[in-house]
RNA sequence: GGAGAGGUGGCCGAGUGGUUGAAGGCGCGGCACUGGAAAUGCCGUGUAGGGUAACUUAUCGAGGGUUCGAAUCCCUCCCUCUCCGCCA
C-alpha cells in the first residue's frame, strides 16, 4: 500500500507511476472519490456518535424522571448511530479496496515499459567456450545422477524432480555456502514457516498480481508460500520497531512452492520452473531513507555469491511495467546458459520501501515518533542455479568441475563425474 | 480431536455495564539534584482517522450481537497456556 496522503497531496504522481508500469492511472482518481466518500461520512458518523456519547454521559448522572426524559430522547439517536456507523464501514472498505490495489511508486530511474524494456546495467565474466557440443544442464544432471524428472513427474506430475546423489549433494553445499556468506554479512538465518496465513499473503502483495500462482489450502485457509520473502516480511507484522535495532537482516532457507500458472510449454525441460524448489533469501527491514542504499548492498551480496559459482552474468535493471505490484525498484542478475544461448534469472533484488509495511502495520519508532519502515528484499541462492552451475561448468566428457568456493561445502571434490546408469 | 484458563498501551499488569483512553509499574523524554554520572524526586509520554483550528471519533485478539450506553454481557472465529486423547 502506497502512502495515502501522497495520492490526496500529489495525484498525478501517482497516475504517472501507474502509467509507467502499464496499469490504470484512472485508478487514481477512483481513489480521490473513494476519500472524499470516506471523509464526509465520517464526518457524518463522529458528529452523532458525539451527540450520542454526550447524552450518555447525562444519562449516567440523571435519575428518576429526568432519565427517563433522556433515555426516550436518545433512543432514536442510536438508530442513526448505527446507520452511520455502517456507512462510515463501507466508504472506509470500498477506500481501502482500491487504495491497495495500487501498486508501489516506482523509484525515480526505473525503466519505463514492459518485460522487455529491462536496461542491462553491466556484464560480469565470460560465456565458457566449450570446444564440443554442450549438453543441457538435465542431460548433464542424468549422468551425474543428480536430477531425476521423470521420477519426479510419476510421483508428484509435471514439474517436479528427484534431486539425487551428487544433485541433493550440490543444492545442499550451494544453499549452505550461500547461508555462510549471508551469516558472514551478520544476517540472522531463519527457517520459516512455509504455510501461511491469508494476511501474510496478502500483506506482501502477491493476493494481488500473483494470485493464480500461489497454492491455497482450502480446508484450513493457508497458503504455501512462494518465497520466504512472505514470512520474514510477516515476522514483524504488527510490531513497532526501535530505530537502533535497525537494520535487521534475516536470511531465510525454506522450501518454494509455485503454481507457475500460464507458463504452460515454456521452461518444461529439467529443473529451470518447478513447481518445488528450495532458496535462500536475504531479507532487510530498514529506515525509508536508508532503502536505496541497502538494495545496493543486497545486489552486492548476490553478486558476491555468483562469484562464487563462477557463472557468468548479467544485471538488469528491470523496467517499471515488469516489477511486482510491491516493488518502487528491482535488479535481476540473469546467468548464461550455454545450452540456450541466453541469460536466465537466477536472483533478483527488490526495493519495497514502505508498500509492505504499511500493509503489515510494522512501523518504526524514533525520536519524532513512528512512522512506515522500508522493506527489501534479494535472493541468494536457489535450486536454478544448479542449471546454470552444471551447463556453464561442463567438460567434454559430461562431467562437471565444481567451483572453488561449493568445495568445502561438498567434501573437497572438485569434479562431479558421470555415473553408470 | 476433547476439557479448562487466558488474550488490555513499547513491555508488564489492574480493571466485570455509565465522566475508563484505561490504575500501578517498567521503559522512554524533560527538569531538579551532581564536578559528571548513578540513585532519588517532579512533570510528561499509545496509535490511527476527521477537522484550517478549537476540537472530535475510533481503538482493550478479530468479527457480529444485546443496550440509551460495552474493555466489562452474549455468539462465532483466531491465537496462547494446562490436562487428556491421537500421532510419521
Amino acid at each position: 500500500m502506497i502512502d495515502p496522503k501522497l495520492v490526496r497531496d500529489d495525484p498525478e504522481a501517482v497516475r504517472a507511476s501507474q502509467r509507467a508500469r502499464r496499469e490504470d492511472p484512472d485508478l487514481v482518481d477512483a481513489v480521490l472519490a473513494a476519500d472524499d466518500l470516506r471523509r464526509s461520512t465520517i464526518a457524518g458518523f463522529d458528529r452523532l456518535r458525539a451527540e450520542q456519547k454526550g447524552l450518555g454521559r447525562e444519562v449516567a448522572q440523571a435519575a428518576g424522571d429526568e432519565k427517563a426524559a433522556l433515555l426516550a430522547r436518545t433512543k432514536h439517536l442510536s438508530g442513526e448511530v448505527k446507520a452511520a456507523d455502517v456507512a462510515q464501514n463501507e466508504a472506509a472498505t470500498a477506500y481501502d479496496g482500491l487504495l491497495r490495489r495500487l501498486s508501489n511508486i516506482a523509484e525515480p530511474g526505473v525503466p519505463e515499459g514492459g518485460e522487455e524494456d529491462y536496461v542491462v546495467l553491466e556484464h560480469v565474466g565470460e560465456p565458457p567456450q566449450l570446444d564440443f557440443e554442450p549438453r543441457d544442464h538435465l542431460e548433464l544432471g542424468q549422468r551425474l545422477g543428480a536430477i531425476d524428472t521423470e521420477r519426479g513427474a510419476k510421483v508428484s506430475g509435471a514439474r517436479f524432480y528427484f534431486l539425487t546423489g551428487v544433485g541433493a549433494q550440490l543444492q545442499l553445499a550451494m544453499l549452505n555456502l550461500a547461508m555462510a556468506q549471508a551469516i558472514e554479512a551478520g544476517f540472522v538465518m531463519v527457517v520459516p514457516p512455509v504455510l501461511v496465513r491469508p494476511e501474510a499473503m496478502e500483506g506482501t502483495g502477491f493476493l494481488a498480481q500473483a494470485a493464480a500462482d500461489v497454492y491455497h489450502l482450502a480446508e484450513e485457509d493457508l497458503y504455501l508460500v512462494g518465497t520466504s520473502e512472505v514470512p520474514l516480511a510477516a515476522f514483524h507484522m504488527d510490531e513497532v520497531i526501535d530505530a537502533d535495532r535497525l537494520p535487521l537482516r534475516y536470511a531465510g532457507w525454506s522450501t518454494c512452492f509455485r503454481k507457475e500458472a500460464g507458463s504452460y510449454g515454456k521452461d518444461t525441460r529439467g529443473i529451470l520452473r518447478v513447481h518445488q524448489f528450495d532458496k535462500v533469501e536475504m531479507f532487510s527491514y530498514c529506515l525509508p531513507e536508508d532503502a536505496a542504499a541497502e538494495h545496493q548492498r543486497l545486489l552486492a551480496w548476490e553478486k558476491e555469491m555468483l562469484a562464487k559459482v563462477e557463472v557468468p552474468y548479467r544485471v538488469i535493471d528491470v523496467a517499471a511495467g515488469d516489477l511486482g505490484s510491491s516493488a518502487a525498484r528491482k535488479y535481476d542478475c540473469e546467468a548464461w546458459v550455454p545450452t540456450q544461448g541466453r541469460y536466465r534469472e537466477l536472483s533478483s533484488t527488490s526495493n519495497c520501501t514502505t508498500f509492505q509495511s504499511r500493509r503489515l502495520r510494522i512501523r518504526v519508532r524514533d525520536a519524532e515518533g513512528t512512522r512506515p519502515l522500508a522493506t527489501l528484499n534479494g535472493t541468494l541462492a536457489t535450486t536454478r542455479w544448479i542449471v546454470a552451475i552444471l551447463e556453464n561448468h561442463q567438460q567434454a566428457d559430461g562431467s562437471v568441475r565444481v567451483p572453488a568456493a561449493l568445495r568445502p561445502f561438498l567434501g573437497g571434490r572438485e569434479v562431479l563425474e558421470p555415473v553408470p546408469t
